[in-house]
DNA sequence: AGCTGTCAATACGCAGGCGTACGGAAATTT
DNA sequence: AAATTTCCGTACGCCTGCGTATTGACAGCT
C-alpha cells in the first residue's frame, strides 16, 4: 500500500519534502516520468505550487530526490534473496518473484521508458549494473565459466526488462493462469542450468 | 539513408503528406514519440504550421499516418528471412540480423518507450504479435511441442525487446567487438535448440 | 503577547505547443 | 488569360507547465 491518496487535510496539515518525493514516485508508477509535473502533483496533494517551491528549488530536484529514494528502496528489496545458499535455487526464486509481484517492478518499467532522460539514465545504469552483477555471481557459483556466466546474466536480464515492457503495457503474453505458470517454468528451464 | 535533412527549398518547392510522415518517423527515431510536435517538425522541414494543417487535421493524425507507414515497412522487412527453409537456421539468422543492423530497430525501440500512448499501443500490439507468431512457427517447425514453442517464442522476443532497450539507451552490454560476437553466439545457443 | 521560522496561497510573467482564420502565391486546369 | 486548386505564411487566442515574488496563516519558543 503506497499512500496513493493522502489529501494532506485528512493526514497532517503540512507537507514535507518526503511527501512530495513519494507522490512523485506514485505518479511515475501510474503515468510515467513525463507526468512528474509540479502543478498536477500539487493538485494531487491538495496544495498549490507555493508549497512545492518551498521544499525544492526546481522540478528536476524533485525528480532527482525521488529517484534516489527509489534506488535505495530497490537495493533493500534485492537483499531478501541473497541469503539463499544454493545459487541455482536463488536464481529460480528470483525469476519466480519477478513473475509474481510485478507491482513492485512497475516503477522500473516506467523508468525503462524514460532512459533518454538525463536524470533517469544514470540511476538506471547503476541499478541495472548491480542487478546484472548479482546474476553473474549466481551463475558463476552455479558452475558457469566466467564469460559464459556474464553473457547468460545479461541475456536473462534483457529478458526480464523486455518481459516487463511487454506484459505491463501490451498485456503480452495473453495467457491463462495455468499457462502463465508453465511459461515461468519454461523461463527457469531455459535460463537456469540443469 | 533516410532523408534526414530535406530543406524543401533544395528538393521540390512543395511538400506532400508523405514528407511529413517521413519527418515524423525520423523524429521518433531521434527523439522519441513525444518529440513529434507540429512546430518543431515544421522548422525541421523549413516551413511553418500553415503547411501542416493543410495536409493533416491534427497532430494525432500525423502520428497515426506515420505509424501506419512504419508498420507496412516493417512487414516487408520481415519477409526477407522467411524463405530460409531450415527453421533453426532461420532463427539463427534472425538473431544475428537483430544484433547487427540495429539501426532499423531504432524506431521499434523508441515506440517501446511510448507503449502507454493510445495511438502507439495498438500498432505495437499488432507488430509484436505478428513477430511472436513468426517465431512460434519457426520453433514448431524446429520440432518443439506446441505450448513449448509458444513460450520459447515469447521468451526470445522479450529478450529482444529488453536487449534493444538496454543497449540503445544504457549502452549495455558494454562489450568489445569480440565479446559481443560471443554474446550473440551465447544467445543463439540458449534460444535455438541443439 | 510578541517574534521567528515554517509552510502554503495568490498572482504574475514567460515559454512553447495546439489549433484557427485568413490571405497570398504558385501551379494546374479550362 | 482567367479561374480554380494546391500549398504555405502570418497572426492570433488558448492552454499548460515552469519559476518568482509577495503576502499570509500557524506553531513553537521566549
Amino acid at each position: 500500500m503506497t499512500s496513493t491518496s493522502a489529501n494532506r487535510v485528512e493526514s497532517r496539515g503540512r507537507l514535507s519534502a518526503v511527501d512530495w518525493e513519494q507522490a512523485a514516485l506514485d505518479t511515475i508508477a501510474e503515468s510515467g516520468v513525463a507526468a512528474v509535473a509540479v502543478e498536477p502533483i500539487a493538485r494531487r496533494l491538495g496544495v498549490t505550487k507555493g508549497s512545492f517551491y518551498w521544499h525544492f528549488p526546481t522540478r528536476e530536484a524533485l525528480l532527482k530526490a525521488a529517484l534516489e529514494r527509489w534506488e535505495r528502496q530497490d537495493d533493500e528489496e534485492f537483499i531478501q534473496v541473497e541469503p539463499i545458499r544454493d545459487p541455482k535455487q536463488r536464481l529460480r526464486e528470483l525469476i519466480r518473484r519477478t513473475s509474481r509481484e510485478m507491482q513492485s517492478h512497475v516503477i522500473y518499467s516506467a523508468l525503462l521508458r524514460a532512459l533518454d532522460h538525463p536524470i533517469v539514465q544514470p540511476v538506471m545504469s547503476r541499478v541495472s549494473q548491480r542487478r546484472i552483477d548479482f546474476l553473474t555471481i549466481a551463475y558463476r557459483q552455479a558452475g558457469l565459466e566466467r564469460r559464459t556466466a556474464s553473457y547468460r546474466a545479461r541475456l536473462a536480464y534483457a529478458a526480464y526488462a523486455g518481459f516487463l515492457q511487454l506484459s505491463m503495457q501490451l498485456g503480452l503474453p495473453r495467457l491463462s493462469h495455468a499457462e502463465f505458470d508453465e511459461y515461468v517454468d519454461h523461463a527457469i528451464a531455459t535460463f537456469v542450468p540443469e
